[in-house]
DNA sequence: TAATTTTGATATAACGTTATATCTATCGTC
DNA sequence: GACGATAGATATAACGTTATATCAAAATTA
């Protein structure tokens, strides 16, 4: 069990100084074919490991990005970390995921030890309600922050969002023109503004068309609460005839219950979900949704953050990922 | 945009010298009533945060556990990590979560930038095929370390695992007594060492029955996947009547294919899944499957490592997790 | 050949903490 | 009132790197 080796063990062991075995291994400065040969060996057989914490305290450089996010489990977030990751680490850098459960605590335990932690950026779904010295925190360390699905209101962050009005809005639109009149807007948080967004493309165009009564059901966007919620839903208004639902995995819960009273999701209640995960398309029926392109979401973010670390001072982005409506099986006219 | 603050600013805000105010944030040390409130005043206003790598490198201490997994989306890997961030926070931890995506490129990338940031310990799913050197790597930095699932065959780490021959043996042999004999060892990849475990307890079942033919199928533990094999399998083996899969993935995808071919899983084809994700108990029909825990198991790594890191020099532990057979919709007796 | 540049290495200081040793008042004790 | 003990602060060095300055020797130039 030796000792863990540093650049001196290595350097004495190269018979050199520190400096030129600090150089040969980060390929820098100017040195000679042999000795770059003979440090480069002796760190084989030592199996030297550069401190990160020491060359980062040194040099400024931080190679690691955190990602805090609301839900480690939820599929959507799978794929946007998948595509922030292939990018970054293509960057050399090392990207680590923060798991936030959407509540502030956790969050703010999470972020004090990230800041502690000086890492090089932070890719950041905010949690509901993020109260504003959580934001102060991090804008007084100044750390170069992406925020993507959802917005910070106390303070400008690059961002990447979803197109989230006009994606409600071509889905409820759709509905209308299959016939369908009781459409209720089913799932998510009161207090979230993704949802809020979500409402007003629902609204709007029922509103185009005339119709005055539009429902909106808060509940959690997990499968669980759609089973529970339908019937509640179903019970308190009788006269739904189509859902838009706040997320896929509420949807595929609702398809659930549907079935389990003998219904026929798509024949008897027409339900569109949000985020296309992998089980919509092998649901049974299959689930017509919006599909957001969560892989070149993290692409997107990876450039950005990118961007913001080399430039810290440029303007404030926002873009806005184009949505796509997908028509499955549990969309049909109303009867 | 003023600068970030350190200990010497600090200090200097407060009027005292920097161990002094080094000592008030740490709360260590023979303070005063009056210093203390000063320098907290003072730390307050400048919002002030250590920097962890400077106080890391000098006092030994790593507050930050990684946690290297095979597939980040796995819901069975969510419970798990739950279980250990619970419990971790709780010591005042920060868990960060790094994805190997099953490949050892990504996982020797990801293990050497994990081992230049001088994490505190590490919570491992070795990918298939892990090379010794990777292991020598790791050795070789004495960095305290628990596997779960999974296990080294190059080194004796802690390890966590589930009883996987028990597990299959159990739900085999509750398959032989429903009366089926075409019973298919069903996905997973073959160097998997814990597919292995599984078929052993899959196959003494049947061999202690005096079934003599046992079929296993490869194919990989994802759901689209057991849509495509499914039909592959029938085809060449028809006599087939119930299925024992290496996940649940994979089995609610087998249970898609034979609902597209309008057959009914249970009725047409007994299916057992392996570990109890959410949606098993949700799809339609709802799946059988075998139960792994794995919040507990979470909970279980989390202790071991904190174990580990206070006493580098025990012996090294094994746990197996009980599993349990689950019964629900998709196993009946054969016709 | 003298002056200048280039090459290849090293010495030194610094990053922001904390561990250890040290120092000065003040206190209690007899 | 002399003495040791203690409270409350500080000086100094160290963790493992890298940036900068420096230096000697070799190579190039005039």
């Amino acid at each position: 069990m030796t000792k863990k080796p540093n650049l001196k063990t290595l350097a004495q062991a190269a018979g050199v100084s520190v400096p030129t075995a600090s150089q040969v291994m980060r390929g820098t400065g100017r040195i000679s074919k042999e000795t770059r040969k003979k440090v480069l060996k002796a760190a084989e057989r030592l199996h030297y490991v550069p401190d990160g914490r020491a060359a980062s305290m040194r040099s400024g450089e931080k190679r690691e990005i955190g990602m805090l996010i609301h839900r480690i489990s939820n599929p959507f977030n799978a794929e946007v970390i998948s595509g922030v990751s292939d990018h970054l680490e293509g960057h050399g850098y090392l990207v680590s995921i923060l798991d936030s459960r959407d509540d502030v605590q956790h969050q703010k335990k999470n972020l004090e030890a990230f800041i502690r932690s000086s890492r090089g950026g932070l890719i950041w779904v905010p949690a509901h309600d993020t109260p504003k010295t959580t934001i102060d925190m991090l804008r007084t360390h100044s750390i170069p922050t992406v925020t993507f699905l959802r917005q910070s209101k106390f303070a400008q962050f690059d961002h990447i969002g979803l197109k989230n009005t006009e994606a409600t809005y071509a889905a409820t639109r759709h509905l209308i023109e299959l016939g369908h009149r009781g459409i209720v807007y089913f799932g998510g948080e009161p207090h979230s503004d993704v949802r809020q967004e979500r409402i007003e493309g629902f609204k709007s165009a029922m509103k185009e068309y005339g119709i005055d009564q539009h429902v909106v059901w808060d509940a959690p966007d997990d499968k669980s609460s759609g089973v529970n919620e339908l019937h509640q839903l179903l019970k308190q208004h009788p006269d739904t005839t189509a859902l838009i639902c706040n997320g896929d995995m509420i949807a595929l819960g609702a398809c659930f219950a549907l079935q389990k009273t003998g219904k026929a999701p798509g024949k008897d209640l027409s339900i569109i979900g949000f985020d296309d995960v992998q089980d919509a398309a092998l649901a049974t029926p299959a689930l017509s949704t919006i599909s957001t392109h969560p892989y070149e979401l993290g692409t997107l973010l990876a450039k950005t953050i990118l961007d913001r670390i080399a430039d810290p001072l440029q303007p404030v982005k926002t873009s806005l990922i184009e949505t796509q409506l997908i028509l499955r099986e549990t969309t049909a006219p109303a009867t």
